[in-house]
DNA sequence: GTAAGATGGTCAACGTGGTTGACGAAATAG
DNA sequence: CTATTTCGTCAACCACGTTGACCATCTTAC
């Protein structure tokens, strides 16, 4: 059945896109586990970035992350038990729980990023700047503006 | 927290081919909805296509795919239910069962191949032929061989 | 030819990341 | 003061992965 080759034209694109995404992710957390974060997922990621600096709510990080309050609700649960987010009271609302990125967090951040930075410049030198900044700049124009949505059946889970 | 900013050079790379390889796959599953075949998830075109043409055995599927033979069997399972693959004993080992793809579930790999096709057509307009595939030969550079490998904790469970 | 070992498939228990529905407590609107 | 909305959680479930244990079968060695 040649129709569904993986040599196929049309085939090849996503695959070395989903490489590219694995290695560089892979890079990270590979270089993450030696500087003392071997707990750190690559959803953890995502997540520690939607939270931020000033905080949130469990609701209000299901919105952002295109997921239930409730699956975000539990996401922030295991990210409190291995010790990067917090949860603290909010005096002005009794209902709330305010999440916020611990200091054990804002390192795994710190570090996330340097190394991201790090593995950009590897790719720069091996393909030349102008070849990665164009490469960023083709995915701009095509890529959706929805790839943060989790909320795939069969990606991430249904 | 500026160290951690999206904006940030290093983040982009990662997030764009996420991104690129999100838009590719929600497009194609659309698509493949809209042509009979809404069942059908984005990790299941994988093990399609690991099965192949002459068909496997769990076990041999589980290698193919980086995963356990047990993972491998319950998504046989799940493929088996919605009509994807079907399982035959082998009449010269009374312990294999082979797993073969339906006829349906070949014509959901013969829809994906076209589809997929069509997109990088799509991508070759916008881009111009020669950027898409300078992408793609920046990518074959610098993406490991081990994309396919789905066992990392935190992406497909575990 | 039989005993020993390797291999294939499955069961069970569990972990992670999702879903929906229900519900109590607290804030807000009328 | 009552009605509604909002936040968080509980419970049940699904998809996808893990390890460990186990039986049946095929293969190998003596």
């Amino acid at each position: 059945m040649a129709t569904s080759d993986p040599a196929r034209p049309g085939f090849q694109l996503p695959l070395l896109l989903l490489a590219g995404f694995r290695t560089l992710i892979d890079d990270l957390h590979a270089e993450l586990a030696r500087q003392g974060h071997p707990e750190l997922r690559p959803l953890h990621g995502f997540v520690l970035q939607a939270v931020g600096v000033h905080g949130t709510t469990a609701t209000e990080l299901g919105q952002r992350l295109g997921i239930s309050k409730q699956a975000a609700g539990k996401t922030v649960d295991r990210l409190v038990a291995v010790g990067y987010l917090e949860r603290v009271y909010d005096p002005s609302d009794a209902r709330r729980r305010l999440v916020r990125v611990t200091e054990h967090g804002a390192d795994g951040l710190r570090r996330s990023a340097e190394t991201f930075d790090r593995l950009r410049e590897q790719w720069a030198e091996a393909l030349g700047e102008e070849r990665v900044a164009a490469l960023e700049d083709d995915l701009r124009t095509m890529a959706s503006a929805n790839w943060f949505r989790l909320d795939v059946p069969g990606w991430f889970g249904g």
